[in-house]
DNA sequence: TCGCTCACTTGTATTATAGTTGTCTACATA
DNA sequence: TATGTAGACAACTATAATACAAGTGAGCGA
C-alpha cells in the first residue's frame, strides 16, 4: 500500500503535539531539523505542518518558528461593549433612565483614573423588560463628551456615542450591601447584597476614556468568566485577587 | 527543543521577583550585570526585562535602574492560578485548615457538573497571614481522588495533587449575604456581604475534574478582570452577564 | 549651600550575523 | 496529475556589538 509521506509526517507531529512533546507556546524544531529527522525535503515538511496549521493545532511566525497554538475557548472582546446588547440577544428589552447628567469636577479617585479635572457625570438606571437592573454611573473626560446631550446618552450606550476605538478595560468586581439610594432605584430591600463593578475603559492608545461604576442586585445577576488555557505563552489575561484596604 | 533566550531570562527573573530575591522597591542588578550573569547581550536582557515591565512586575527609571514595582498592575503569569499562588507571590503566607474531608454522594448540581455520582468533598478555610480569607468547598470525582489523603489536601493545593493537565475553567461570580456557618468560619458579622465563586475546572480533554465553591468576605477581597487587548489574534477572555433565575 | 564633575544607569539608535519561515522555480518519479 | 526533491531568494527574528544621548546620585570644591 502506498503511503503519502507528508501525511505520515503530519500524523507523527500531531501525535507529538497531542502527547505534549511540544508544550504549548514553545517552539517546534525548525523545518530544517524536521527535514533531517524525517529524511524528507523541506517542502514536504512544510506541507505536513501546514495541514496541522489548518487544523489550528500549530502556528508559525516568519523568522521565528513553529509553535503549538493555544487557542482560546471562547470569543473575544466583543462582549465588552455589549453588556446591554447581551440582554437584547436574550430577548430582553433593555432601557435606560437618566437620573443625572452634569459636567462636574470629579472625585479624586475618578480624577486620578481619567487624569482630568472636568468630567461629564451620568448616572442612570438600566432596565431589563422594564424592571430596574443596574445603577450605572459613568464619568467621561469633558473634552470627549462636549457634544453629548442628555438625549444622546438616554438613547444609545456610551460606547457608541464616543466614536473612539476602544482597546479594552480593567474591571474590578466586588460586593457590598446596597446603599439607601440605590436600594430605592433598584427596588430592593435595604441590606440586600449587591455586586459592584468599577471599570476603566481605555482607547487604542491606552488612555483611559471612561470610568464607570455599576451596581447590580445580587439576586438577579452574576458574572461568568471563562478562564482559558493555563499556559502563559502568549495569552495575556489576568484574574487576580486583591486585598482591599 | 529550541528555546528563545530572552524568554528564558524573563522567566528566570520573574521567578526571582516572585520569590522575593529582589525586594519591592529595591533595585535589580543593572542591565550590564545581568548581561554578564546570563551571558547575554544587553539587548536581550532589556527585552526580557521589558516583558516583565509589560506585566507590571518591574519598572525602570532612566539613570536610576530597574526596581520591583510595588503594586503589580497586571499579572500574566498563569490565567488559571490558584489563589494561594497569587497570594504567595505577593508575600502573603497562605494556609489551609481542613473542615471536612469525605467521600460522599454529590448534590444534583455537582453531580451534573462532574457527571459522576461519587465524589470527594473537601471543605476548608483558607488563611492569609493567619487570618481566615475564604471558605472553599471542592468536589472531585472519586476515581480521581482515590489516592488523596486528608494530609495531602491540607498540604498542597488541589491542582498539584491531581497530576492532571488542566485546560481551563469557567467561573461564576456572584454576591450574597454570608451564611451563619460561613460567618463564624470567616470571623465576620452576620449579614455581611460575601463574594461567591463557583468554578468548574476541566482537563485538557475538556472533562470537568473539579467543582469548587468559594466564599470571600466582601470587605477584604475583590476580583480584577483585565479585558484585553490590542491584539485581536489572541484574545482569550469573555465576560458575560447572566441572569440567575 | 551651591554648582560642578564624574561614574553609572537606562533609553535609543545603528550595524552585522546567523537562523527561521514564506515563496518561488525547476526537475524527477510513480 | 499528484507527489516528492532540490535549490534559491526574500522577509523576518533573535542576538550581538557598539555608540551615543539623557537622567541619577554621590562627591568635591568654592
Amino acid at each position: 500500500m502506498r503511503t503519502i509521506r507528508y501525511q505520515e509526517i503530519a500524523t507523527a507531529v500531531r501525535r507529538r503535539v497531542a502527547e505534549g512533546h511540544y508544550a504549548p507556546g514553545r517552539l517546534l524544531p525548525s523545518e530544517a531539523e524536521l527535514s533531517a529527522e524525517f529524511d524528507a525535503s523541506r517542502v514536504t515538511i512544510r506541507r505536513a505542518l501546514e495541514t496541522l496549521r489548518d487544523d489550528g493545532l500549530i502556528a508559525a511566525r516568519q523568522g521565528f518558528g513553529w509553535f503549538v497554538a493555544t487557542k482560546p475557548l471562547r470569543q473575544t472582546l466583543g462582549q465588552l461593549q455589549t453588556i446591554e446588547g447581551q440582554m437584547s440577544e436574550s430577548g430582553i428589552v433593555a432601557g435606560r433612565r437618566i437620573i443625572e447628567f452634569a459636567f462636574v469636577r470629579p472625585t479624586p479617585r475618578v480624577a486620578a483614573a481619567l487624569s482630568t479635572d472636568q468630567v461629564l457625570q451620568v448616572k442612570r438606571v438600566n432596565t431589563a423588560d422594564g424592571e430596574p437592573f443596574a445603577v450605572v454611573t459613568v464619568w467621561c473626560p469633558a473634552e470627549l463628551a462636549q457634544s453629548l446631550s442628555r438625549r444622546d446618552v438616554e438613547r444609545s450606550p456610551f460606547y457608541e456615542l464616543l466614536g473612539i476605538a476602544l482597546r479594552g478595560a480593567t474591571q474590578t468586581i466586588g460586593a457590598d450591601l446596597v446603599s439607601a439610594a440605590d436600594a430605592e432605584l433598584l427596588g430592593v430591600p435595604t441590606g440586600s447584597p449587591v455586586l459592584l463593578c468599577e471599570r476603566i475603559t481605555t482607547d487604542t492608545d491606552g488612555r483611559p476614556v471612561l470610568y464607570s461604576h455599576h451596581v447590580f442586585p445580587a439576586h438577579r445577576t452574576e458574572f461568568v468568566v471563562d478562564l482559558p488555557t493555563a499556559e502563559p505563552s502568549i495569552a495575556p489575561t489576568g484574574l487576580r485577587l486583591l486585598e482591599s484596604s
